[in-house]
Formats: structure tokens, C-alpha cells, sequence
RNA sequence: GUGGGUGUAGCUCAGUUGGUUAGAGCACCAGAUUGUGGCUCUGGGGGUCGUGGGUUCAAUUCCCAUCACUCACCCCA
């Protein structure tokens, strides 16, 4: 027979590892409530509509990678691919707005994009991030960014670089795709189907294209940055002034747009030297035109989402310890029958009085007992045989020291405390 | 979807220019120590050599296909 095997492109995470990941987990919750940002939970399937109009039916994710289905009312069904979206759904269903205007969330959750796998991309990876929504201040972009560092550097990341751009808002951008569009026509001779379709639909995307062949022709492309209208230009000024006055260094990157239709203004990426070729860890931007795509209504927002596996992989390669191994503090070695039943009991006891206790479960000799011990990290263990039985007592082994002594059973928790 | 790399013990990997019973280290189990772990020594269990086919007297080795894993491209966290 076969043995099934996980889905291609997921992870098991197992008790060695699961330390990091609660440990990262408890330091984003940490931070996100010095920014004063809630935490949102929002299921892990949606109507497909949310990102086909959401993030936008011609980017990657909605076009090649979502992990859609019809369930049994044949209704079309997607495992979310990203959190924006699905937050920004939450936001307008459940009338935040009128709770306050200013509304900051913030998430860890798993997402599902059916892509090649390879270093640092999974099916099924996670992602945290933070919303900002209800505000369209420049002041709002910067606090994204910073509290994204402000994570990373809790947690002892380092090699981190910020790159940041504009793509304008809606009315600098009309005009300039049409400038765009004109001049990559005019330029790019030979355009493949997906050039060419980008051309069409959303000529930004040609500038973050890493064909080697249009390397040369996307550097002499007209920058949007020469124009942006006064609202846009200023926003983004004021960003950048914020990051210098907070000596957050950063990057300005012209070629920096997104893959995704609903940014607006700021979009910014983390990257980090100790990556392979996957080395974003982190992404965001503003996205004024969601609220629009998804209710009718305008909401300015601005957020990111970071790479949890991304986050953890930088932090094993450069090194960097953020949990210690759990040990245990008590493990009883039980002999004989009467033994085992006593030892029972006293396990609960001494879980009861807080101490991490175990005992062996398969009645095994004394030394493979000792060697489960061993191999569990215990502290202390508590020997429980015939002897030790008839007179009311435990012979308690230090397994650092290997300094062993007799307790009896009503002083056995009171020592425990003593030493531990 | 495309390209490269790798599939041999639980893990990390050697190896056979095609030839008898396929190896090491680690891990595991047992003994040395009849009720004491870690260190040491001795012994032991464990393999469809990814799968299917081809060439051959003979294939784990060569060839083809296939699957899995992995890295990379496009793109993204």
C-alpha cells in the first residue's frame, strides 16, 4: 500500500520547529499592540469574485495560481490567495466604518496559491500583515512601514533592505499609461503575447518585467514619477520625509509597481540578503481603489503582508535563535505494576503543582526508561519501584548533576520547588 | 507551464569502469553495568538501490519512460 503523502507544495510544521513559529507569532501579536492594531480572523475560502474584481482578474494570482472550486450549489469558491481583499470585504460587511473612522487591523493566516514551489514558495504558506484603513495620509503609509521594521528588528532580522515608489493616484495614472502604453509601442518591436497583453491591460506591469531584452527599453521609459499631479507628488514626498526624520533608510526604486491592480500612490518591498531568489519578505502599499472594486464606495487604506516562512528561513540562515527548546522538569520511572498505577497519580499531581512531567508509557526496562529521560531533557526523574514503594518515598535523580537522594512522598512537590 | 539537479537503511551520504551475501557515520535496540541516563566498548535489527520497461549470460550500475523531491525562470510573501 501506499502511504499518502502531503500535497506538493505544503509543509508539515513539526515539534522542532513549531517553537519559531509561536515564538515569531507572540512577537508580531506584541508589536501590532504597541501600533495599537486588532487582530482579524476571516475564513480561508471566499466567493471568487472578491479577488477576481478585487485584486484584479489580468495579475498573476487571479489569472494562473488561485485554488478555485464550485461547491455543491455550484457556486465558485476560492481558497484566498492573499488578505487584503478578504479584509476589506470584512471591513464593509460587518459596517466598521461606523464604529470608528479610523479602523487598524492586523492578521496571521495561512494563504493558497497554486504556483511552483521552490525556496521560499509554498502552496500553502502564511502570511501577517496590517491594514490601515479609513485614512488617506501620507502619515498612514509611513506607520505601515515602520511598524513592518519595527517587527523585524523585534525579532533580530537583519541585512534588511526598504524600497519604495509611487505608482499616483487614479489621476495621474490615466494619463501616464496612455504615455506608457504609446511609447512601449513605439519601442518594443517584438512583443510577446504576454508583453503585449500587458500593454493593453496595465502597462505598469511591463516596468517590473525582468526580461533581459527589455531591460534597456524599461530604463528609458518615461517615469511616472515625472507625472505625477501635485496631490500625488506631494503624498509621496511626505512619506519620505516622515522615513528620513525616523532615519528608516530606504531605496527609491522607479521600476517598483506591484503585481497587484489596487495600489495606489505608495508601494514599497522588504527584501533580504539572506534569501535565495525569492528575497521579498514583505510588500505593501496604499490601495485606495479596493474599497471601490469591492462596495462602490471609496475607503482609502493603505497595508502590507509579510512572508512568515520567508521571515523564519532569513532568521535560520543568518542564525538567529528566537526559541529556546522546551525541557521537562520531572519524569517519573515507574517499576512493576503498583508502581505504574501510583505514578499516575502522581503525574497529575505534579502537573498540577506546575511542573512539566512525563512518564514512560510502555512499562520498558529501567535503563531505556533513563535514556526516554535523556532524551526528553528531564531535570529531575523520580524513581517509583518496589522499594521505593513500601516505604513511601521517591529516589530523586538531578540528571545534571547526577546527585540522587531520597524523598518521601508528602515532601516530594516541596523539594521539586526547592530546585527548580 | 518551462528548464536544470537529485532519488541507495529512520536521517546524511559513499559505492559498484555491469559480476557472489550493497557499505559508512548518526539514530534505534540489547549487552558490558541482574534498579540508574549522558561518555566508552561489544553486538544486533533494519534495504522492492523511486517505479516501469529495454539492452545483456548478468543491471543498484548503461539506455528510455514515468513519478517524486529540489532549485531556478515567469511572478510573488
Amino acid at each position: 500500500m501506499n502511504p499518502i503523502k502531503r500535497i506538493k507544495g505544503t509543509q508539515d510544521i513539526l515539534p522542532e520547529d513549531s517553537p519559531k513559529w509561536t515564538a515569531l507569532e507572540e512577537t508580531i501579536r506584541k508589536t501590532m499592540a504597541l501600533f495599537n492594531y486588532k487582530e482579524i480572523r476571516t475564513p480561508v475560502f471566499e466567493l471568487t469574485d472578491l479577488f477576481a474584481r478585487g485584486i484584479g482578474e489580468l495579475t498573476d494570482i487571479v489569472s494562473k495560481e488561485m485554488y478555485t472550486f464550485q461547491d455543491r450549489s455550484k457556486k465558485s469558491i476560492t481558497l484566498k490567495p492573499e488578505m487584503t481583499a478578504p479584509v476589506m470585504r470584512a471591513y464593509i460587511e460587518n459596517n466598521l466604518q461606523a464604529k470608528s473612522q479610523i479602523t487598524k487591523l492586523f492578521y496571521i493566516s495561512p494563504l493558497f496559491r497554486q504556483e511552483n514551489p521552490q525556496a521560499g514558495r509554498l502552496r500553502q504558506f502564511h502570511q501577517f500583515g496590517a491594514e490601515f484603513i479609513g485614512a488617506g495620509s501620507p502619515e498612514a503609509d509611513a506607520e505601515t512601514i515602520s511598524l513592518a521594521l519595527a517587527i523585524f528588528k523585534s525579532i533580530g532580522l537583519k541585512g534588511l533592505e526598504l524600497n519604495i515608489n509611487t505608482v499616483g493616484d487614479a489621476e495621474s495614472r490615466v494619463p501616464y499609461k496612455k504615455i506608457l502604453q504609446d511609447f512601449f509601442n513605439d519601442e518594443i518591436k517584438t512583443p510577446s503575447d504576454e508583453v503585449k497583453r500587458r500593454i493593453e491591460n496595465n502597462p505598469l506591469r511591463v516596468l517590473d518585467s525582468k526580461d533581459p531584452q527589455l531591460e534597456e527599453i524599461i530604463e528609458r521609459a518615461p517615469k511616472l514619477i515625472d507625472h505625477l499631479n501635485e496631490t500625488s507628488a506631494q503624498h509621496y514626498q511626505t512619506v519620505k520625509n516622515i522615513l528620513k526624520a525616523q532615519d528608516i533608510s530606504f531605496i527609491e526604486d522607479t521600476t517598483l509597481v506591484r503585481g497587484l491592480d489596487y495600489y495606489t500612490h505608495t508601494v514599497y518591498e522588504i527584501t533580504s540578503s539572506w534569501l535565495g531568489a525569492q528575497n521579498a519578505i514583505c510588500g505593501g502599499g496604499r490601495y485606495d481603489l479596493l474599497g471601490q472594486e469591492i462596495s462602490g464606495k471609496p475607503i482609502p487604506a493603505v497595508g502590507f503582508a509579510a512572508g512568515i516562512e520567508r521571515v523564519l528561513m532569513a532568521l535560520a540562515s543568518q542564525d538567529g535563535q528566537i526559541a529556546e527548546p522546551r525541557q521537562l522538569d520531572a519524569f517519573i520511572i515507574a517499576l512493576g505494576d503498583d508502581a505504574v498505577n501510583a505514578a499516575q497519580s502522581w503525574l497529575m499531581k505534579l502537573r498540577n503543582a506546575g511542573f512539566t512531567s512525563d512518564t514512560d508509557f510502555l512499562k520498558r526496562s529501567m535503563k531505556a526508561q533513563f535514556r526516554e529521560a535523556n532524551r526528553q531533557q528531564a531535570k529531575f526523574v523520580l524513581i517509583l519501584g518496589e522499594n521505593e514503594l513500601a516505604q513511601n518515598l521517591f529516589a530523586i535523580k538531578n540528571m545534571e548533576s547526577g546527585e540522587q537522594q531520597d524523598v518521601s512522598f508528602d515532601q516530594a512537590i516541596e523539594f521539586l520547588k526547592t530546585l527548580n
